[in-house]
DNA sequence: GAGCACTGGAGCAAA
DNA sequence: TCCAGTGCTC
């Protein structure tokens, strides 16, 4: 075939191509990072349209977020036209309430079924666990929703739930407990006609097994199915895709068994590893050549990934040779940090390098970017954070959106309960209680036994508030057939919630006020009540990314499938990242690493990986040595621009080689501190200074200008206000305290993590580089304090 | 009995 | 930070 001037097979290379014309039969194209999969992806369902005439009604593609649908739609529309509009590209999640929509009855669900998200589920958990009089503490909401999710991602039923539990080596009366809450969730989420997210899969595979004819339809319809991102599907998604396929098996699937990282949600990497178990006769395409990063971010993302045992060799390369090194940052602190990503973002804009939405800054977990967020605003710096709050948890968006559900869906129990008592019109815990009861007792839902109100012996305030809350729901109702906006403007309005708001007259009180005017707008685009629901319920955190020139925030798991030529990973720490509840499994350290091979090869030009010396989070400050991830790349790969680098390491070996050798004698003079003797020496002026002077890191930084200095202080005060002031280290009477570098004759130098009384002496526990954590009695151990926490003085 | 203010505990990633 | 639980007041 001629493909010279084809414009869906011209622009690919010869292994994209011939994934691209793959024939009949399944299909896996084992894509490494930026190895064009989405181009492969969209130019395959091109030229299913283009060249072979496959309608566009008969493809189902499944994206990993709507945003990634987008742009897929977007990508296809501009090689053959609008005829792209009309397929179905959407994730998983969205395909299948629709096509639960469609049949929601013959499962017994209403069509217009709630979706609850993760923290509606964990209200209903505690309702369940409530009512079953299991002690809360012991069987907590988090844990045992967790539990449930887990066995809906294995299609497991309650049924065999609790056959499981009962059977021998079932795990006990705890899981036991586990399966009857399960039972019950269950019994409730279908009495309330709501569906988690796990549901959406769980019952979309029940109703292709159990309705042959629905399923059928689906066969007939779907010629082609084509997934991305297939190394993070879980079991119900790969029975969904062998439901909806027919006996053609035309299934084309794209992934990288490298990147696959939702195993806390039931994805199984082994899903792509055996892909020919599950699909027989499958071909597979493989695709190595990148084209996103420079060798040496390649080089650094290799030398990590390889670290992982027992995954199919992979030999991904580029003819972009060289690029800038990987650059290093050890910072005193998590403040100091936050202060080095931001200097080296304004530097790099300001030198007109970049624009601010070429890069990112991403973390391990949420609680990770308020830091980096502070610097920012304090440094006018433009950013945008995916993901944390999202806009649609916030608690005034919650309760508005409680509001449309209890009217669309009266039966839906979490939103009811939720909206009763908003603003407080006097029905409280009991009079719940006493509904609850009726309702169980009858077997029916809350929203009814308030339609029966006057045959109950509910009377005062309660009796009053019930009835005026029936009537605002009736009058909500009224409106559905007018749209989401008008419903959600009688409810907030004629309840009394936004006047609440208004007489509260603060700022935050505003602010709220501005998102639910936010909320009407976006209602406002939408005729269909359930459908505006269905939308909100299912956006993915980076489906709100903006392409507007700000700095992107977002966790690593965010970030997958995204690009930027600077990306900045930081809090690279044992403990952070890998998070310290995956260090002590070997699988689970595995798919850690993953996350930072997917890290590393977002970056297109520069990538950045930083650390800190010491650390608060969650409150409490820890001192964890630099991520494994960052040991794992070879030192002549990376430019290490730690202040004090080489005084005894990256980390806390004493510096065996000299690894910072590509930037020679510059590492120490620029770091201003003088040769290595005088880092054992102790700094009296700086003894002399109070706890409060020497916890500020301010101070440590020798390269910031006076005025930079002050906003940075500016900065620290604020975020200090908001965290309550770090308490300074006790510093006994030994010349040191927590979090200071110490020397021991044998051990070698060490960090301090804890210093206790014990008797007249002290009982002082080190962690050392070489051989880890030690408790010493002070007066024999003569610890000699090497330098506080933190890069040299200034002064 | 309902509603408020305060305290204490826990905290990963997300459709 | 957020959340739930608790004690106090009306």
């Amino acid at each position: 075939m001629s493909t010279g001037d084809d414009p869906i097979l011209a622009p690919l290379n010869a292994g994209q191509r011939a994934a691209v014309l793959h024939g009949d039969g399944p299909a896996l194209v084992v894509a490494g990072a930026g190895s064009g999969k989405t181009r492969v992806l969209s130019h395959r369902i091109a030229y299913l349209l283009a060249h072979l005439n496959i309608s566009p009604f008969g493809l189902l593609a499944i994206t990993f977020t709507n945003k990634a649908a987008g742009e897929m739609r977007e990508r296809i529309g501009s090689l053959v036209g609008p005829v792209a509009q009309r397929m179905w590209i959407s994730t998983f999640h969205s395909a299948c309430a629709r096509i639960l929509r469609s049949h929601a009855d013959v499962l017994g669900y209403p069509a217009t079924f709630s979706i609850y998200d993760q923290a509606d589920s964990r209200r209903l958990t505690r309702y369940v666990v409530r009512d079953l009089d299991l002690d809360p503490k012991r069987y907590n909401e988090r844990a045992v929703h967790a539990a449930i999710s887990t066995m809906k991602n294995q299609l497991r039923t309650p049924t065999h739930a609790a056959e499981l539990a009962d059977s021998p080596d079932g795990g006990g009366p705890f899981n036991r407990d586990v399966a009857r809450v399960y039972s019950e969730y269950q019994k409730r989420m279908r009495r309330a006609g709501a569906m988690d997210f796990d549901d959406l899969l769980m019952l979309g595979v029940e109703l292709l097994t159990t309705h042959g004819d629905v399923a059928e339809h689906y066969r007939q319809r779907f010629s082609h199915i084509l997934v991305d991102e297939y190394q993070d599907t879980n079991l119900a998604q790969v029975r969904l895709i062998g439901l909806l396929s027919g006996p053609a098996q035309n299934v084309f699937v794209v992934g990288d068994s490298d990147q696959s990282i939702y195993a806390f949600r039931g994805a199984d990497i082994s899903n792509i590893l055996e892909f020919g178990a599950t699909f027989d006769r499958a071909s597979t395409y493989v695709l190595e050549q990148n084209y996103r990063s420079s060798q040496a971010i390649l080089d650094t993302a290799n030398s990590v990934i390889r670290n992982n045992l027992g995954r199919p060799p992979k030999n991904l390369w580029t003819d972009q040779s060289g690029g800038a090194k990987p650059i290093r940052y050890r910072g005193t602190n998590e403040e100091d940090e936050a202060r080095y990503v931001c200097s080296e973002l304004r530097r790099l804009h300001g030198e007109g390098r970049i624009d601010w939405s070429d890069a990112a800054i991403f973390y391990r977990s949420n609680a990770q970017s308020r830091v980096i967020e502070e610097e920012l605003v304090a440094n006018d710096v433009p950013y945008q954070i995916i993901g944390g709050t999202r806009f649609y948890d916030r608690r005034e968006i919650k309760d508005a959106l409680a509001f449309l559900r209890a009217a669309v869906n009266p039966s839906d129990e979490v939103s009811l309960k939720r909206v009763v008592n908003l603003p407080a019109r006097g029905i409280g815990d009991r009079t719940i209680a006493k509904l609850d009861d009726v309702a169980a007792r009858g077997d029916t839902s809350i929203a009814e036994v308030i339609d029966g109100l006057e045959s109950l012996g509910v009377r005062g305030t309660a009796r009053g508030g019930l009835l005026q809350f029936r009537e605002l729901m009736g009058r909500a109702r009224a409106q559905i057939p007018n749209g989401p906006a008008a419903v959600l403007e009688v409810a907030l309005a004629e309840s009394g919630y936004v006047q609440a708001l208004q007489d509260e007259g603060t700022v935050e009180a505003d602010g709220r006020l501005e998102h639910l005017e936010e909320l009407a707008g976006a209602a406002a685009d939408f005729e269909d009540c359930d459908e505006f629901l269905e939308q909100v319920s299912l956006v993915s955190d980076v489906d709100a990314m903006t392409d507007a020139s700000q700095v992107s925030l977002m966790t690593l798991h965010s970030a997958k499938g995204l690009e930027f030529d600077i990306v900045l990973v930081t809090g690279m720490e044992d403990g952070v990242f890998p998070h310290h509840r995956s260090m002590t499994d070997p699988i689970e350290l595995e798919e850690e690493r993953r996350l930072a091979y997917v890290g590393i090869t977002r970056a297109r030009k520069q990538l950045y990986l930083t650390h800190a010396w010491s650390r608060l989070l969650h409150g409490q400050t820890s001192y964890n040595p630099p991520s494994r991830f960052i040991e794992e790349i070879p030192p002549e790969l990376i430019d290490d621009r730690s202040p004090d680098t080489g005084r005894y390491g990256s980390s806390w070996r004493p510096a065996t080689s000299d690894w910072g050798a590509n930037r020679g004698a510059g590492v120490r003079s620029d770091s201003g501190t003088g040769p290595a003797s005088e880092y054992s020496q102790l700094d009296e002026a700086e003894l002399a200074a109070s706890p409060q002077q020497r916890a500020d890191p301010a101070r440590h930084d020798d390269s910031t200008s006076k005025g930079r200095e002050s906003r940075r202080e500016e900065a620290r005060r604020r975020v200090a206000a908001r965290l309550g002031e770090p308490k300074p280290a006790p510093k006994a009477d030994l010349g040191y305290g927590v979090g200071d570098d110490v020397l021991h004759a044998r051990f070698g130098a060490g960090v301090v993590q804890e210093v206790r009384p014990d008797g007249d002496d002290w009982e002082v526990t080190v962690h050392f580089a070489d051989i880890g954590t030690k408790t010493l009695v002070a007066s024999f151990a003569d610890l000699r304090r090497l330098r506080s926490s933190g890069p040299a003085q200034t002064h």
